[in-house]
DNA sequence: CCAAAAATGGACCCGCAAGTCCAAAGCCGG
DNA sequence: CCGGCTTTGGACTTGCGGGTCCATTTTTGG
């Protein structure tokens, strides 16, 4: 089904894909038209439609596969060892660099906002993302937990969660206000946070209605 | 200039604009065409060249500008009473029952993701949303500083950033997990870390490269 | 070296939706 | 009640860009 590649084919599949992620990452999802990948990564018409028959929707949603893959892989090697403070602390920082640097050029952005109302699956494919992220920050906590540099109480899917939101909503901030305030700042509180060892996470009974 | 609107003129382009809103919230907005909303308000193509010269470019500035504006008039009076722990949580309450019954239609999405690209004054909108938001915020934590709910040596402006970024990413992780897990962790966490009332707030200098 | 299958190029089609235009009402002040 | 405005309606134009098609070249396996 499936197998009918070669060699060469795969190459040009690739090709396609990695330069479609660019122009999208440079110039957002819905002002990239099939020509600008054409002309970006050499390829023709033909080509486009030979290795995604469902055409746009179909290269769209390689693309976003591809990226959602690249934000973690960027993470690591840090993000599968949080096992120290030091280990954390270049994980921030290796995040901050991150994105300082991709500054507006966003793949999650156009991911979610606009991949995710068009094709269905991409939906799957960023909160797929979501999940092993958080994943991997909760087996850290539990990490820090288990040589006794985070308080037992603490709740680490919980954390994690919180953790992440901070994460996302830096970037989102980033995005629009062009600073990484919000990021670092966002980090460096709930990393502390961790790190004071404290059972922030008072169960939110009180002022529910 | 600006000024030649009868009352009758200023009335359609508010049902327009609110009408726009309400079918990009429903369907996002690279799905609404103008068709669309001269149908969802009963108003012709020629009206809304009328009233927006600017064609799309124009409306979608306005229905951002409304949106933006709704935000935070949903989170009053709240938002610019956070002057004790029981306005705090009053307020964490409002934020979620609020995006929970939104869910996906996010405003926020489309005025990001998408019409931010677009139209380069909606940049400044969100960003200026963003940074009102943040303000009322600071005030809360500063008005509780004042009264010894909260210590002083925390960094009021620095905690208000986390806390945004954390709400951000919240309603953001929302979107795409359709759980408010993330903003409610988030909103008790960085909220709790507040009123335990320490200094979180560690100079990051240690793991700079 | 030879079919068969895959890879490539690019001309063409076609629908959609933004934007234009103007003619017909409706409203207003004098 | 009249002349000129704003307001409204909707037919028409237009260009863009995704998708189709097929002819040609290259690769592959035997």
């Amino acid at each position: 089904m499936t197998r009918a590649l070669t060699r060469k084919g795969e190459a040009t599949r690739a090709r396609i894909v990695a330069g479609a992620a660019a122009e999208i990452r440079e110039h957002g999802v819905d002002e990239v038209r099939l020509e600008d990948v054409m002309a970006h990564t050499g390829t023709s018409k033909g080509q486009l439609f030979h290795y995604f028959p469902d055409g746009k929707e179909g290269l769209l949603l390689a693309v976003a596969q591809h990226e959602a893959d690249q934000v973690l892989i960027d993470q690591e090697p840090m993000l599968s060892n949080l096992t120290s403070w030091p280990a954390w602390h270049a994980w921030r920082d290796r995040l901050i660099e991150r994105y300082l640097a991709q500054g507006v050029k966003c793949p999650l952005n156009g991911l979610l906002g606009q991949t995710g109302r068009r094709a269905p699956g991409a939906q799957a494919i960023v909160t797929g993302l979501m999940w092993r992220w958080q994943d991997k920050i909760t087996d850290g906590i539990r990490h820090m937990q288990s040589t006794g540099d985070i308080a037992p109480e603490v709740d680490a899917e919980r954390a994690a969660a919180a953790l992440l939101a901070g994460i996302q909503g830096g970037v989102l901030l980033l995005l629009s206000t062009g600073k990484v305030d919000h990021l670092e700042a966002a980090l460096d509180l709930t990393i502390g946070s961790l790190r004071a060892g404290r059972r922030d996470d008072r169960n939110p009974r009180e002022a529910r209605q």
